[in-house]
DNA sequence: GTTTAGGGTGTAAACGTTTACATTAAGACG
DNA sequence: CGTCTTAATGTAAACGTTTACACCCTAAAC
C-alpha cells in the first residue's frame, strides 16, 4: 500500500506538502496541489490511520461494548450509535460480551490497546468489577441502560420504574385485578426498577401484592415467558392479564396463550416492555412500554463526543421517559373474566 | 497512557526486554521478567495497537460491511462473524451502509485507511461499482450472500435457487394450486435466484405460471408483504398459499391474514425464506426455507483468515444448502380451498 | 589457558504520519 | 538598493512499537 513518501516522490514535492493537501491545512500553490492529487490518485493512496493516530494520539474510533449483539434491543442500540458516530466521522468497534464477564474483561483490554477515544458501555452481568478497569484508564465512558452507581461517568438510562408504573396502572385501569408479572434475570438493574414500579402501582391502587403472581426467573427470555406463563395460566384462578417486563418475555407469553387456545386480547391481556421492532410484528401487536432506544443511542453518542472535546465538563445523568404505547394486546378485564360473570 | 519506554525505565531494563516479555518472544531471565510485569501492572500499561500495527503492518482488525445493521438477517450475520473473529483474536469494525451506495463507498475508503487486514462484504444495492474500489487495493475480501460475479474473490452464499425450489415444491405437494409468490427488491441477486427456483418448481409440476400471482416490489419488506398480500387475498380467486421470498415479507402477510380474519394455516398457508429468529417467534411459527446464517458467518470468517495466512491460495466459492424447516404456517390445501369443495 | 557456544540484554532503525521550525523567493516599502 | 513581509515549501523530530544486530558474560570444551 502506498505511503505518503511515495506520493511525495511522484509529485516531486515534500511529504509536508502532501500532508497539507490531504488535511487542507496550510497553504499550497494550485499547481503543486494539482500534482499531489494526481499522484494520490495514481497510486491509489489512502492515508494510514495508524500513522495518523500515532502522531495525533487519537484514533477516531469508539468502542461499543454490549452484553449481546444478538438481542434486538442491543442490536438496535448499536445501530443507532453506529449511525450517529458515522455522521461525526468516527468509527465503531463492536464488542459483544455474549453475557460473559470474562469475555467482557478481555474486550476491555482490547479496547484499551486499540486506544479508542471513548467507550459506550452497557455492562454485562451482576458484578461491576469490569467497570473499574475501564475507569482506571481515564478513557471517556458513557454508561447506557444499566446503572453502576459507584462511578462518576455520563449516564443514559430510561425511567424503568415509572415506565413500569404506567404500564401496570394501565392494566389496573382496564379493570384487571389478577395480574401476573414476569421478569428476569433477577440481578438486572433495569428489571429490579421495573419491579419496583409494579409494586408502587399496586400500592397506589390499594391492591394486595399477591406474590404468587410476581415471578422472577433466570431462563432465557422467551423460554422464561413461555414456561412461567404456562404455570400462571393453568392455575384455577388464573390472571386476566400478564405484564411481561420485557417484550421477549411477552412473546413467550403469547405463545403460551396460543398453545392454550386463549384468544388475545379477549381471553388474556399482555403488556410488554422495551418496544423492540418485534413488538409491532407480533400478532396481536404488543401493547408495551417503549424505551426510546434510538434516542438513547444518539444521546449517548452526543455525550461521549462532547466529553472528548471537553474532558472536564461536569458529568451528566439522563433519565429518559419510557412511555406507554397502546396497541392490540390489552383489553378491558370485565368482559372476559369468568370469575366476574 | 503509559508507553513501553516508561515501563522499561521503571523496570530498569531496555524497551527490547519489555517487548520480549509482552510478546513472549526471545529469552529473558526470570527476575527481569518479574520486574517488567510488576512495572506494567503499576503503570497499568497496555501496548498500543497503533505502534504495533505500524511496525508489524497488520492491524488484527477486520471490516464487516453490510447493507443494514438493523435487519435481523444481517445483525445475526454480524453477530456470528464477530464471535468467530474474537476467538481468533481479531477485532470487528462494523460498517452499515444503510442501503446507501454513497455511504458504502465512504466506508470502503475508511476501511482502507484503517488498514484492516480484510473485509467481509455484503454489497449494497444494484451496482457493483464499489466492489472494484475494494479489489483495486488488494485487501482480502470475502463476499457474502450477494454475488458479484465479475470479481475473483472468495464467496459464501446459500443455494437460493434450489432452496426456493424446495419451498415451492413443498407447497405444491401439499396440494396447493393457486400459490402467490411475493419477492423484492427486484434487483437483489438472492431474490432473483429464488424466483428462478420458484419457476423451476412450477415447471417440474407442470403447473402454469400465473403472472398475476408472482409479485415483485421495492417497498420495505414488511410493508411489501402486507400490501401485496392484501391485494392477492381480496381477489375473487385468492391463493390458498403464499410463498414469501423473505421472512419479513411473510410476517407482513401474516398481518394481512389476521386483518382479514383468515385463520392460519387453516385458511391460508404461508411459507417464508431465511429463518431469522423472528420466524420462530411468530404465531403460527413460520414454515420457512432456512439459510444457515451462523454457518455462513463462520465460514466467511474462516475463508478470510485462511487467505490472510496464505495470500495466494485458490479462490473458493461455497454454496451452502438452504433447507426446508417445517413449522406451523403451512397445511394441506384440499381441506380449506373453497373452490375445491 | 584459550576458544566456543549460547543465554541474556541493549541499541537503533523502521513503520507512516503530522507539525514546529527553518528556509527561500518575491514583492512592498522606505 | 537594502530591509521587511509574507506566501510557499522543505527538513526533521516525534508518536509507540518490533526486531535485526551487536554485545557481554559465563561455563563448557579442548
Amino acid at each position: 500500500m502506498a505511503t505518503i513518501k511515495q506520493v511525495a516522490e511522484r509529485a516531486q514535492v515534500s511529504v509536508a506538502t502532501v500532508s497539507r493537501v490531504i488535511n487542507e491545512t496550510g497553504l499550497v500553490s494550485p499547481d503543486l496541489e494539482q500534482r499531489v492529487r494526481a499522484a494520490m490518485e495514481d497510486l491509489n493512496y489512502y492515508p494510514s490511520a495508524l500513522g495518523r493516530g500515532l502522531r495525533r494520539s487519537e484514533t477516531m474510533t469508539i468502542g461499543v461494548l454490549i452484553p449481546e449483539l444478538d438481542q434486538p434491543f442491543f442490536s438496535a442500540l448499536v445501530s443507532s450509535v453506529e449511525s450517529a458516530l458515522f455522521r461525526q466521522d468516527y468509527r465503531t468497534l463492536v464488542c459483544s460480551a455474549e453475557e460473559d464477564p470474562a469475555r467482557e474483561a478481555a474486550y476491555i483490554q482490547i479496547l484499551l490497546q486499540q486506544r479508542v477515544d471513548g467507550v459506550i458501555y452497557v455492562p454485562t452481568g451482576q458484578q461491576a468489577g469490569n467497570v473499574s478497569k475501564l475507569r482506571k484508564s481515564s478513557v471517556p465512558v458513557v454508561l447506557v441502560d444499566r446503572d453502576v452507581s459507584t462511578y462518576q461517568v455520563d449516564k443514559v438510562m430510561c425511567d424503568n420504574e415509572s415506565g413500569a408504573y404506567e404500564g401496570m396502572s394501565h392494566l389496573i385501569k382496564q379493570g384487571h385485578r389478577r395480574i401476573g408479572v414476569i421478569g428476569g434475570p433477577d440481578y438486572s438493574f433495569a428489571i429490579l426498577r421495573r419491579m419496583a414500579g409494579v409494586r408502587r402501582a399496586l400500592a397506589d391502587a390499594a391492591m394486595p401484592l399477591n406474590s404468587q403472581f410476581l415471578i422472577m426467573g433466570t431462563l432465557q427470555q422467551f423460554e422464561l415467558g413461555y414456561q412461567t406463563a404456562m404455570h400462571l395460566l393453568t392455575q384455577p384462578e388464573r390472571p386476566t392479564a400478564i405484564f411481561a417486563l420485557t417484550d421477549m418475555i411477552a412473546i413467550g407469553v403469547l405463545h403460551t396463550a396460543s398453545r392454550l387456545g386463549l384468544h388475545l386480547p379477549g381471553d388474556l391481556s399482555v403488556m410488554g416492555f422495551d418496544d423492540i421492532p418485534l413488538a409491532t410484528y407480533s400478532i396481536p401487536e404488543l401493547t408495551t412500554v417503549a424505551q426510546p432506544i434510538y434516542e438513547m443511542g444518539a444521546l449517548a453518542t452526543k455525550l461521549l463526543l462532547a466529553r472528548l472535546h471537553d474532558h472536564d465538563r461536569p458529568y451528566e445523568q439522563h433519565i429518559l421517559d419510557a412511555r406507554l404505547v397502546v396497541r392490540n394486546s390489552v383489553a378491558g378485564a370485565a368482559t372476559h373474566d369468568p370469575l366476574l360473570k
